[in-house]
DNA sequence: AATTTATATAACCTTTTTGTTATGGAAGAA
DNA sequence: TTCTTCCATAACAAAAAGGTTATATAAATT
């Protein structure tokens, strides 16, 4: 079980990183922000293939940050976002390091809101 | 410029949550929690060669969530905990959904909380 | 000057990821 | 029944990731 002096595996933060490490999926996740959708809604904002999306759609459901449901033909996706609260957990370690308060994070965050994104911005 | 209906991509987010999804690195960085280390002191937890430590550590800078120093003949490397607000600010849209106001995603985090893992409480 | 220590880089291999096209199946529409 | 729509899966290829060993380099030690 054990593998090295101070820390055991965590697969589940593998697999929900690597999920969001993608620009795709980050962009599927916030589209199904604003409600739930099918995989053609889904796959329409990209020039990739629709079996593409059908596997982005896999890993998301893997990383279990989405969940599928079935509405006749369709297999409509739904944000189910359990797990990215595992991600903010983790990185909730290193407020410590970034301030006894936060506000070293509140800061970076102030900043980075007077400069939006498109990305950030999705709605 | 414009790639598709609803978002510009954030390559910055690609290489963060990237850079997280490998448990090697994630534990780097909470050992770094601790302060400073130098490449040998890093790898020797791993069973792993020194090379792939130290290719770890540059996917690692690359993200910018360390910074390497120049001690004599070592190279040690530090938090630089920036980006890390970048990949919290993105999930931080998600709270919205999660309630208007982190019920949620407190839930979840006791919850966690009560149940910790080793790498949670990597100190 | 020669050796040791600390680290980086190169060359290589294997596995995983991410896309493609082709095809199949299930459900609704005609 | 036949056609169409929605989606999944298979087979494939290219690229990226993650490890290895061998070697180079720079600084400290002897």
């Amino acid at each position: 079980m054990e593998e090295n002096g101070y820390t055991h595996q965590q697969p589940d933060l593998d697999i929900i990183f690597g999920a969001l490490a993608d620009p795709t999926r980050r962009a599927i996740l916030s589209r199904l922000a604003t409600g739930q959708a099918s995989v053609n809604e889904l796959a329409a904002p990209f020039q990739m293939s629709q079996p593409a999306v059908s596997r982005h759609l896999k890993v998301l459901e893997k990383a279990g940050l989405i969940q599928r449901e079935v509405d006749e033909q369709r297999r409509p996706a739904r944000l189910r976002a359990d797990n990215m609260a595992l991600a903010v957990n983790w990185l909730d370690e290193f407020r410590a390091f970034w301030g006894t308060s936060f506000d070293r994070l509140d800061d970076v965050l102030v900043d980075l809101q007077s400069k939006p994104t498109e990305e950030q911005n999705h709605e």
